[in-house]
DNA sequence: CATTTTTGTCATATTGTTGCCATAATTCAC
DNA sequence: GTGAATTATGGCAACAATATGACAAAAATG
């Protein structure tokens, strides 16, 4: 099931919203405005992202700026009718596709059926989106920046579960009891190796960490 | 699969025509200015080009008029609400058909589509582009820069496969079933020796393959 | 039918991966 | 700063998977 994250802040609009992607089989998250936002785009993994361009506050090309930082999420933007230049502005900042207001839910649906199935294919789910990496774990492979980094089979494993909690503090046994398994019979500071290894292949300057760091007397940390 | 010239000065702009083309099944290349635009399609053959008309440099009516001297490629235009004269000087001046900025990507593909289908799309493929090889399923030939390799038919079914599936892993049993039959009854290692066989034929140095990598533990991928 | 080419298997050589360790470098608390 | 604790790093051995060359059976060729 893929994740939809809604960026609304008229709860008429998301609550519908939201109800159709849900019958369409989505799972939805909304948030009230672009701070909300960016605070969960940061803590999880979305699929998509609908975007309204008018809020209070932070608007949607704030967001979207930020977002694109660090990701090619697919986002569609909600703008108005008036604001006929939103569709450009949207494009030259990013916006994948756009969607203008008063629009029929169900072609906001079909829309977003139409991303899904051509990013991430009509079958399961396979691809997970963090920032610049992109997990894809049919074909077990990773990109940064759309370039493939080259993986073993462990080194995948490992890099999966710090990405799948990014942002938190994983302590070596938890990196391997979730990446190998429970009865795991190894020395727990085989993990400094696959760090390493993994730093190697994914860092500018592995002496200084961007990405994996390491927490002092707790264990590493994937930052994105 | 047919190949299309984006020639556009923001990039903003081109990338995101560019992942939409890709999506549909399109090769892309991108030339941000008219001069590019030109040395690339003197040295490389496109299905169609995309042609913005504001550019710095030559703009886009030089390049189309230059394009127009040796060939009758269909051309689509893209140009700014502003300049409506532009429709008609574009068209008196050689362009196929032209889009209206700002627009949305679907509409342009779908535009491109119609194209491509109705120049292109009558005959049957039996030719497929692979980068620098191209495979004609009707002969059963390979050529690597127009030069012909000479593979034996179980090769060219092996090769078949992986370029169907370029940049994709697949399995010793993946590439025998789809090669060759559900019910074959051999040994799936047997898939290393056509891999060395090919290698020898395509590679320059297949002890490092630069287009058919091994993926330890995994099976074989055609990058390209 | 004889000859050549293709195909599939195998044994052996080579290469890649994994996990561990010893030692170097860093961090932290005092 | 100093020392103790913790992490980083290079190397290595055991193991696993792949590459390769040789060969015989099967097909194709003429």
């Amino acid at each position: 099931m893929h994740k939809i994250l809604i960026v609304e802040d008229e709860p008429a609009i998301s609550r519908i919203v939201e109800k159709y992607l849900i019958q369409s089989n989505y799972e939805c998250t909304i948030a009230s405005d672009g701070f909300i936002a960016l605070e969960l785009f940061s803590k999880n993994s979305y699929d998509l992202i609908l975007l309204d361009v008018m809020m209070p506050g932070i608007d949607g090309f704030k967001v979207l700026e930020t977002i694109r930082e660090t990701s090619d999420l697919p986002v569609i933007m909600l703008t108005a009718r008036e604001l006929e230049e939103d569709r450009l502005s949207g494009f030259t900042k990013g916006a994948d596709d756009y969607v203008i207001k008063p629009f029929s839910p169900l072609e906001l649906v079909k829309r977003v059926d139409v991303f899904i199935k051509r990013i991430y294919g009509s079958n399961e789910i396979s691809i997970r989106n963090y920032g610049p990496f992109v997990l894809d774990d049919k074909e077990k492979t990773m990109r940064k920046n759309n370039e493939i980094i080259d993986l073993t089979s462990a080194e995948y494993l490992v890099i999966s579960v710090l990405l799948e909690h990014k942002n938190q503090i994983l302590t070596r046994n938890q990196i391997i009891e979730t990446a190998f398994s429970l009865d795991y019979e190894g020395y727990d500071r085989t993990i400094d190796t696959y760090i390493k290894r993994i730093r190697s292949k994914i860092e500018d300057d592995p002496k200084k960490p961007k990405y994996l760091q390491t927490k002092y007397g707790a264990g590493y940390v994937f930052i994105i």
